[in-house]
DNA sequence: ATGGATGCAAACTGTTTGCACTACT
DNA sequence: AGTAGTGCAAACAGTTTGCATCCAT
C-alpha cells in the first residue's frame, strides 16, 4: 500500500510534467491547490475549496480556483461531477480506482464499481462506431429501512 | 404503432389524473406547455421552450415554465438531464423507451438502451441495501473517422 | 523584460423568489 | 369567495470575464 505522501509527490510530478509540456507556468497557487485537494477524501465544490484555503490564510482568488480546477480536470488529476442541479463537485482522481456514485435522498453519496459498465461501453462503441473516452453513471435511491 | 395525436391525448389524460390526485389546478398554461413539449422530438431547455411559446404568441412567464417543468418531471411525463455544466435539458418521456445518452464532442447526442444496466442496478441494490429509483448513464466520446 | 497568471470586482446566466393580480375550484 | 397559480421583475448562486498588477520564465 502506498503512503499518503508518496501519492501527493507523484501527483505533483504529474502536474509538473503537464505544465512543462503545455508551456504553462509553475505558479505556487497551482501546487497549493493540488496539495489541498489531495488532502481531502471524497467530494468538494469550488466554494468549499476556496473557503478552506482562505481559512488557512492562503491567499487565492475564486478565479484561480476555477482556472486551476479546469486545468486539473483536463489533465485528469481531478474529476468533476454534477450530482445536484447546477453545482459542480470535484474529487481527486489519481491513484484511486475509478468508480460510480449512488446518490441517496438524504444527500449521502455511496461509491461502487462494476465491471459490466465496460462491457456496455464496448457494445456502444461498436454499435455507433464511436470512441468512448469517459462515462458517468449515477443511481438515485433511498436506504432500505429494515 | 400509435399515432401522434393519441400519444398527446393519453398524456393529457395522465396530467389530468395527476392534477386531480394532487389537488392541483387545471390551468390552461399547464396543458399548453405539455402540448408544446410533446410536439418536440428530443431535447430542449427551459429558455427554448419559453421562446418558442412566446413566438407563437402564447403568453407564459419563465416562472410558470419552470414550475410546470418541475411538475411534469415529478409525474414522469418529462425527464430532465444535465448534459453540460449548469444547463438543464428536458425531453418528453411518456411512451418512449427509457434510454441513456452518448454525448459527442460536437454536441451531438446519441441514444441507446442496454439491459445490463438493470443487472448493475440489481447488484447495487443488494450490495448496499438500498432501493434504486432511477439512474443516469452518459458516455462521452467522439465519432470514429474511418 | 515580457506576457501568462493572478486578485478583485463586476458581469453573466440559468434558476428561484416575492408580490400583486388572476382565475380555477 | 378563497386561494393556488400566474406574470413580472428583482434576487440569487455559481461561474466567468475584464483589467490592472504581479511574478515565473
Amino acid at each position: 500500500m502506498e503512503s499518503k505522501s508518496s501519492v501527493i509527490k507523484e501527483v505533483r510530478k504529474i502536474l509538473d510534467k503537464n505544465l512543462e509540456l503545455r508551456g504553462l507556468r509553475k505558479t505556487p497557487e497551482r501546487y497549493a491547490i493540488i496539495n489541498e485537494i489531495y488532502s481531502y477524501n471524497h467530494h468538494f465544490d469550488a466554494d468549499e475549496l476556496y473557503n478552506r484555503m482562505i481559512k488557512k490564510n492562503y491567499r487565492v482568488s475564486k478565479a484561480t480556483i476555477y482556472n486551476t480546477l479546469d486545468l486539473l480536470v483536463n489533465i485528469d488529476l481531478v474529476s468533476r461531477h454534477i450530482f445536484k442541479d447546477n453545482l459542480a463537485k470535484y474529487e481527486k482522481s489519481f491513484g484511486f480506482k475509478q468508480h460510480d456514485h449512488i446518490i441517496l435522498d438524504n444527500d449521502e453519496i455511496l461509491e461502487f464499481c462494476d465491471p459490466r459498465i465496460q462491457l456496455i461501453k464496448n457494445s456502444v462503441e461498436e454499435m455507433f462506431d464511436v470512441e468512448i473516452k469517459d462515462h458517468s453513471l449515477y443511481f438515485f435511491g433511498t436506504k432500505k429501512k429494515k
